[in-house]
DNA sequence: CTGAAAGCGCTTACAG
DNA sequence: CTGAAAGCGCTTACAG
């Protein structure tokens, strides 16, 4: 029989009832745990009666009948990139046992399909939508509306990453995150940085350019470049080179590159060996996330950890608390690796 | 006021429909394309009214009156694994734009969990359940007797990366294309080799594997090991480790091993620099998968490259047309790298 | 073209 | 404790 549209034949609560000689009142009552508790013996009836059906009760109706869907939408720029990733597993975590399923949408940045997909999760009457990842507050507009509206509507709403006037939510401290990793690059002796700033029309970048600057000058040090380019490994790879071209970065006197992420990061270190500069002698390089594969890299980097999946699983725990989203800061730390040694250390 | 349980509040069809002063029949056709097209004037009644509501369908009322949820649900080991979260990418897109949503499930691959996936999303009534991911066909027996009845109440479901007796699926020429690697090696000069091959009860790395050293063989090469261990970063590390150890891999002469995934290559890098040997010189190194920062590493690390989004991409797309789900297989292809560069080339 | 009515599969006050 | 009945919000033959 070829597989056609739905799934109509399956077995219906009405079904597994009149198997077991009772209503569906008390079927459902049996099954889907209720206050009301049937007779163990009946009990036994149904339960017996369902497993011999294979019934499985139908969510979409019971959806509508108790007015709650059992579903938590999720809400990613990439679900392909690890920072993504790691915070939907967390979510997933977050979300428990209690069989609440994951809707996700990967959006790929694009205000248009962030908007439908909150709708289409709106549609679907999830019972929360966790919105993860930076977008720049401009054209937001209809999204902070479509979401005011959800929540007029019962929904909860948490943030991850970034902040939002009208939600909770669980944020990270990027500028505090990046003061941290200058100190300790002070520390370390560094005295001339170069910053790959990234898109600065994102606020996860912007804050951590501007807390590893801000620590730098309270220090009297001041960066002999903060260039933009592309959040991505190509930008850092792209704006690495033209440093390189402009002569700020050369062979025999050390300039620490931090790069407002780790895939940038990547590509900086590529650039710089593609010049003929070593590593960490010349340039040395800090990043920022731990994305898995950095401690392998030679050198290795150095970096910020930040707690994704802890990030994503207090979120996915806060949406199915009771009372008011809350809203929750976590901090990064730095973490020290061969990338950033000082020369004649 | 609170966030609570629900949306109940939300407006409804009806309230569309009295507002614009027609049925709900009306509205229902005007605003979820029915082959009944309503008169323009009414229709533009009814989307000002929708619109002036803010009215969103109910897709759960849906989906019950129309037997049809909108769903499909993917079932990955672990959506924070690259090789995940790019295959569900893919399915993303393969899923188009037709407002289908993405019910996700990672399991860690808990077959009680996989289990439970499944019949959740049974319960969900998702149109298409799409299986990522190799599994032991051990005690399997309850999962595809739950997969067979959803099959035969019209669902669909596809595998991606491993072959089911009963279903379709796209899955992956592993062998083929450890073998053209082998191939490629063999033809740069390579005669010494060794195999890390991971968890020989995954077919995945099985496939693998066989089929390199098949293709070795073929050639009159045998490997001086093929070690098994954790199919992971830290697998290759300590198994590489221990090749080390016994005197398989030394400085001087030349061995190129081949890892059944790129995690354990990058594993096995850290592990013979730490122990001093050189790379690629005494001990060139391969994986497979082509993961993201692979050519980031130094030496860049030779792979196989395996088209993650496009398998996902086309199970997606697979889910969504008529007919039987077809049976596809792809194949990855050797990407070579510095690791692989052999002495004196 | 339009609408009244039945039905999708469940849950849950309300009676008994 | 158990069941009959109404209702959740839509869709769709069926009449008109």
């Amino acid at each position: 029989m070829a597989a056609t549209e739905g799934n109509g034949v399956a077995v219906r609560l009405a079904d597994v009832a009149r198997e077991a000689g009772v209503s569906p009142a008390t079927a459902s009552r049996v099954l889907n745990g209720s206050s009301r508790k049937p007779a163990e013996e009946i009990a036994d009836r149904v339960r017996v009666a369902a497993q011999r059906l294979g019934y499985f009760p139908n969510a979409q109706a019971q959806a509508l009948a108790r007015n709650t869907a059992g579903l938590v939408g999720l809400i990613v720029h990439d679900i392909a990139d690890p920072y993504f990733s790691s915070i939907a597993r967390g979510v997933q975590q977050g979300l428990g046992e209690n069989g609440v399923q994951l809707l996700l949408n990967s959006t790929g940045r694009d205000p248009q399909r962030e908007l439908a997909a909150v709708r289409a999760f709106m549609s679907h009457r999830t019972d929360a939508i966790l919105l993860a990842g930076s977008r720049s507050q401009q054209e937001d507009h209809e999204l902070m509306e479509a979401l005011r509206r959800y929540q007029d509507n019962g929904g909860r709403v948490a943030m991850i990453g970034q902040p939002l006037p009208a939600a909770g939510g669980v944020q990270l401290d990027n500028a505090g995150a990046a003061a941290a990793l200058a100190d300790e690059l002070l520390k370390l002796g560094h005295r001339r940085f170069a910053v790959l700033a990234g898109d600065q029309s994102l606020a996860t970048a912007r804050d951590r350019v501007e807390g590893f600057v801000g620590k730098l000058r309270d220090a009297g040090v001041e960066p002999v470049a903060v260039r933009e380019g592309a959040f991505t490994r190509d930008g850092g790879y792209h704006t690495a080179g033209d440093l390189v071209r402009d002569g700020l970065l050369e062979a025999g006197r050390q300039t620490c590159v931090f790069c407002a992420n780790d895939v940038m990061a990547l590509g900086t270190m590529t650039a710089v060996r593609e010049r003929g500069l070593r590593l960490p002698d010349d340039v040395a390089v800090a990043g920022f996330d731990d994305i898995p594969t950095l401690g392998d890299m030679f050198p290795s980097v150095t970096t910020v950890r930040i707690p994704l999946e802890e990030i994503g699983r207090m979120a996915g725990e806060m949406v199915m608390e009771d009372g008011d989203a809350r809203r929750l800061v976590v901090s990064g730390h730095p973490v020290l690796r061969e990338s950033t040694r000082p020369v004649g250390a």
